[in-house]
DNA sequence: GCGTCCAATACCGTTTCGATCTCGCGCCCC
DNA sequence: GGGGCGCGAGATCGAAACGGTATTGGACGC
């Protein structure tokens, strides 16, 4: 499982569609039908139900779909996070000369 | 930002020396040694102090150390829901003949 | 100064990923 | 009932990413 995997999926849960949520995240559609399938595949249980109308969500994908999305935010506010931990303590000044306390 | 990049952070951060993590995720040292280098790389700022004697958490690391833990275990999560979701309320019988209502 | 331990780099083979092209399937329209 | 069109899925190929081995550079102890 990658994040990668993990955004195709939310992507394709949001749209309903293969092609729609490849539009979406930039990509073309095989991919990211090729992905979703590897993810079911390793999960070891489906996640949508293929339809002529596209893609729907199987109780399984509805209850991923809640995690994918925790994952995803989790991810972004961990860069948040050592990103303001570094603005507020940066580790130590280089200081290759002038010796500034500060 | 890839999940691999997630668990080699928290191996090193655990352990405190790249080989030593290299070691537990079965791995060689130098994928590690570079994987770090390109999460620290994306997120912008340092996350361990290099030391003579191996790696130490910067306060950017420690932030993110606990966000790592739980992208983990959120996906470790993730899985078990989908896969508990489809034992409980299987998408569909296949049900090729004879029909069953259930 | 030499040996040791550490992370970092160079280079290479393998694997994975994405793009293009094509196909099969089911529905709508006529 | 046949043709066209939407959909996802499969095959194939080139590019990028990954990991492994070999090697380098820096700091400490003797």
């Amino acid at each position: 499982m990658s994040l990668a995997q993990i955004r195709y999926f939310v992507a394709v849960a949001e749209e309903g569609h293969v092609g729609r949520a490849a539009e979406r995240l930039h990509v073309a559609q095989p991919p990211v039908s090729r992905q979703i399938r590897a993810l079911e595949d390793e999960l070891g249980t489906p996640l949508f139900a293929r339809t002529p109308r596209g893609m729907t969500l199987l109780p399984s994908g509805e209850a991923f779909l809640d995690h994918a999305r925790g994952i995803l935010a989790a991810v972004e506010r961990a860069g948040d996070a050592a990103r303001g931990a570094a603005r507020e303590r940066p580790p130590l000044t280089p200081a290759p000369r002038s010796s500034a306390a500060g």
